[in-house]
DNA sequence: AGTGTATCCTGCAGGC
DNA sequence: TGCCTGCAGGATACAC
């Protein structure tokens, strides 16, 4: 479940040991992880130096001199751990991609393999870029902003904030959380939210992200920092995985519902149900 | 345009 | 204790 909180706090991870190393190999232990041929993936990124590193959305993007980047996808399970130990109970577990660096290693860690590595020249990255929807945190996405690409959707507003193409980074935990904070219901049509609602949402969701990234990102399961430490966020969470507790704010119970193929969590008391035609 | 279903994959929780 | 089943979900593909 690395969203953009995770993801961020990878990114920082890495950036502070990464840039300026060099793959000199590669061991690929499950080429399904690869979004592409092992071998070409292997031609196009071994002797290569990394530069910077980055995120889009819940993508955490290596970029490497002289152009061209990784962008890698950490689907449910996914991590990036520099220079992990080799041997002993931090090695890492299940390892799916292992670069030999000069100096040190980078492993892409995988238990459910649900991750992708792919690697894109720029050209193709522009173009994958723009599939993704606005970055949330970014200083010009405004209350204004929100509310325009909500009026476009009929969707449950809970499964437009999963859809990457509408809005970047945001997956079920922090949705769900949003929407708990902005007292907002999920199922509610993203069009049907009033102007207040979209600038509640905003609000809610930003300060949720902010949140999640200051304590680290949120552990459920699997996911570890660059350093391969648990987030803390997950005791914050005040919906999320919280069905028949009381509602932090009036004492309901919490309630667990699923559309879209995924739970939502929320208050029937501060989330009133949608009623009416479109409302 | 939207919803529902299946797929990928493994670990873990719950039931018995 | 241990086996079995089901569930978790990000992205994608497909049918309707």
């Amino acid at each position: 479940m690395p969203e953009l909180p995770e993801a961020e706090t990878i990114v920082r991870g890495l950036r502070a040991t990464i840039p300026g190393r060099r793959i000199v190999d590669l061991t690929v232990h499950h080429d399904d992880v690869l979004g592409s041929e092992a071998s070409d993936f292997r031609r196009r990124t071994k002797g290569r130096t990394f530069a910077d590193v980055r995120r889009r959305g819940k993508n955490v993007i290596l970029v490497l001199e002289g152009g061209g980047r990784i962008v890698v996808n950490l689907g449910m399970t996914g991590t990036l751990l520099p220079d992990p130990p080799f041997e002993g109970p931090d090695a890492p577990s299940h390892p799916a991609v292992v670069f030999e660096l000069d100096p040190g290693h980078l492993v892409y860690q995988d238990v459910r393999r649900f991750g992708r590595l792919r690697r894109m020249e720029e050209d193709a990255y522009e173009r994958w870029a723009g599939t993704l929807g606005p970055e949330p945190l970014d200083d010009g996405f405004g209350a204004g902003d929100l509310a325009d690409l909500l009026s476009a959707s009929r969707s449950p507003v809970r499964s437009w904030l999963l859809d990457q193409g509408r809005i970047a980074g945001v997956g079920n935990i922090y949705a769900n959380e949003s929407l708990f904070r902005a007292r907002i219901h999920p199922a509610r049509p993203a069009r049907s939210l009033t102007p207040d609602e979209a600038g509640r949402l905003h609000r809610a969701l930003r300060a949720v992200l902010r949140a999640a990234l200051d304590a680290g990102g949120t552990t459920f399961r699997d996911y570890r920092n660059a350093s391969g430490e648990e987030g803390e966020f997950g005791r914050r969470l005040e919906a999320y995985g919280r069905d028949g507790e009381p509602c932090p704010r009036c004492g309901s119970r919490i309630r667990r519902v699923v559309f879209g193929n995924r739970s939502a969590f929320f208050c029937p008391e501060c989330q009133p149900e949608p009623h009416g035609p479109d409302v």
